[in-house]
DNA sequence: TCCATAAAATGACTAACGGTCATTAAATGG
DNA sequence: CCATTTAATGACCGTTAGTCATTTTATGGA
């Protein structure tokens, strides 16, 4: 008899509609106001029963950071997949990272959120060390993107691709992360606009990237669609 | 009499202990993790007595990172003015901004984890809006620097002097971020060099900020000493 | 249909922590 | 020396993450 997988699958089922009474409570009143009393009542679950399924409120935290991971992770393969050349790779993938900011403002904030946390740990205490993204499927695209960029002609070839790699990684996080801020800002009190910001961040980093000072080969004047 | 200047000069003093205190036990335990009592004890003070000087702890952390905000400042500052040409004051000042993170990790994530905590709250709660570090002394000076340097003609005078300093500052955080975290691994089990990744970082900046593409004009054999 | 067993769910309870406040101690200046 | 203001205290409170003995529900064999 099925019944131990449907059990799996029910199990799967209760876990994932914690996540999403998790989701609603954290994003809505933020992770640190947020009670798990609140979580199991958005649930319909008692609060221990929350505890059978995730071994703390960070291991919830962790679940939805890992969800999060995941949507990314898709967005990024796709757009590295329907590029050819490598510079436009990059921009596809860049591009892809800013557009999950934007679609998923709150996903975005917990993954910085997460790393954040990760450091305040591991000073003295250690506990499990439970770590959720620590996939680099991800950041091993933008290598590759890199690479081929070298290989196919598109990008400056005296560039190393590991650490252009992780410049780009670096770079993009934090220039998205001052677009998101302010894009979460009343559009009134905005003191610039981020999807400019964003255009001007490409054309920044293609120059410095492409061989021909171009920048990107795709149609600059819609390479960012409005909000 | 002068009682009345020397009873504040006591309370600064005291305001100050109690910032050392929290210093201490917030940076060994991570902030999440340091109690209110460790605090009074290490600064051998009770409890109450923190929260005549302190409203919340959060307002500790508050007061902590505003130390920080203040250092960052001046070392801002000095780069600036000791750099003629645009272009090396660019160079400067993201060069202090990396060696701010080196010399004082713990309030280089404090910052960043203040930064990150704005966020958390603002969605349901509001609260005071005690804001720490809403000058942008800082940044004004990158927007100068990147101003003189286009007026200077080391910098590309297609450059929007605003978005670009914008960018920089971005840019900077982020992979400035990535290489403090590397940094703290432990050497053997390290990805990458952080030297060597902040030195690509200012080749590959410097490359689409100058007129030349030759980056900065100093010289590029000891632009970062070593740690 | 009934029962024995196992799995899942519960919610009262505990410990710990941030924050408060009535009370005490110290300083001041007349 | 005293009256008054200022600073400091620590017992106490409310809240919350996390636990666990107990109850409820599901399962499969007889």
């Amino acid at each position: 008899m099925g019944t131990v997988e449907r059990r799996e699958r029910e199990k799967e089922y209760r876990r994932n509609e914690i996540l999403n009474a998790a989701e609603k409570i954290f994003f809505s009143k933020g992770i640190q106001y947020a009670t798990m009393d609140e979580v199991a009542e958005e649930a319909e679950l008692s609060k221990g029963t929350l505890y059978i399924y995730f071994k703390s409120k960070e291991e919830i935290f962790g679940g939805i950071c890992e969800r999060a991971g995941l949507i990314l992770r898709e967005k990024f393969e796709k757009a590295y997949s329907e590029n050819q050349k490598g510079i436009d790779k990059i921009y596809a993938v860049g591009l892809a990272y800013y557009e999950f900011s934007k679609e998923y403002p709150d996903y975005f904030n917990s993954v910085m959120h997460y790393e954040m946390m990760e450091y305040s740990k591991g000073k003295e205490f250690e506990e499990g060390g439970v770590t959720y993204l620590k996939d680099d499927t991800e950041f091993n695209l933008v290598i590759a993107s890199v690479q081929a960029g070298i290989d196919d002609g598109t990008i400056r070839k005296e560039l190393d691709p590991v650490h252009t790699a992780l410049l780009l990684y670096g770079m993009s996080r934090g220039v998205i992360k001052l677009a998101a801020k302010e894009a979460q800002t009343d559009r009134g009190k905005r003191k610039f606009d981020p999807e400019d910001l964003m255009n001007k961040f490409f054309e920044f980093v293609g120059y410095s990237l492409s061989t021909d000072n171009s920048g990107w080969s795709l149609n600059k004047s819609d390479d960012i669609q409005g909000e």
